[in-house]
DNA sequence: CAGTTTTGCTTGATGATGTCAATGGTTAAC
DNA sequence: GTTAACCATTGACATCATCAAGCAAAACTG
């Protein structure tokens, strides 16, 4: 690890580790872009794609990775933008967060944007992408 | 683009970016978690390791892509952490922010433990590494 | 059944980061 | 030498993160 085939694969795994950071970090921009539009931030955003079906705030954080506390304020915003309302489920602690009328629209309009910016992968083959498969399901690898 | 193709392929497409997602945040995720090491937030973090040389906070501003004012704060919290000074250069309008003994410390300690983390592409071997850039390169093309 | 624990959401405190607008001091450009 | 551009700071503000404390409802336990 000392030596000069060390030295280089380190130099190497850091460039292959900024490379990856600005394709994603290009990504999240261009997906900020189009929250943005929307009057969103990208955690909105998210938010709102995920609730395709009403569901418990408590399932959101999870989903999220957050605090549960975290989304409180996070429903509160999207209530407040009339896109989500509190619906009340049979467990009377969970509170369903339901997306409204404009929600449903706001969300269409998003997922649209979405996937016509999903350049992200257009620019590779079919073999390229099943390459690029492979490769990223061995990083993932436990 | 309508057809079964482009349907596919889009789905697809997606799947390639949540997993490239996935190999960023484990590696932003373990990045905090040595970050927090040492008591700082990413931020402070990657501000350290850029601070090789003094640095007026203009440029250090734009290595991070974020507001002016933004630094002032980051270099407040890392002045008041012992890791670094402002120090005027020869425009008087600059401060440079130089790293403290304490700093410099830091940031050995930082780089060390980095590059004992980055793991992130040991998992591959040498051709595919070759292979991995030449996909990314694809992917960040103008 | 009664008492304890767990769960789901909220609240409040606190801190880091992000934006924007305005300011003061300095340099550069015309 | 006046004007324009630049650097850092400040203040106001919003978002997101954590943590601890609290309440109500459910689940579990003896």
């Amino acid at each position: 690890m000392a030596n000069e085939t060390g030295r280089a694969t380190l130099r190497e795994a850091h460039h292959l580790t900024r490379q990856l950071f600005e394709v994603v970090e290009r990504a999240r921009s261009d997906f900020a872009d189009i929250a943005a539009e929307l009057g969103l931030t990208p955690l909105q955003a998210r938010s709102l794609l995920w609730l395709e079906q009403p569901s418990p705030m408590r399932d959101l954080a999870d989903h999220l990775a957050c605090d549960a506390s975290n989304v409180t304020g996070l429903a509160d915003r999207l209530e407040r933008l009339g896109l989500v309302e509190r619906v009340g489920g049979g467990d009377r602690r969970v509170k369903l967060l339901s997306l409204t009328r404009a929600g449903r629209a706001a969300r269409t309009r998003l997922a649209a944007r979405v996937a016509a910016a999903s350049t992200v992968s257009a620019r590779l083959t079919d073999a390229e992408r099943r390459q690029l498969d492979r490769l990223l399901i061995k990083l993932l690898a436990d």
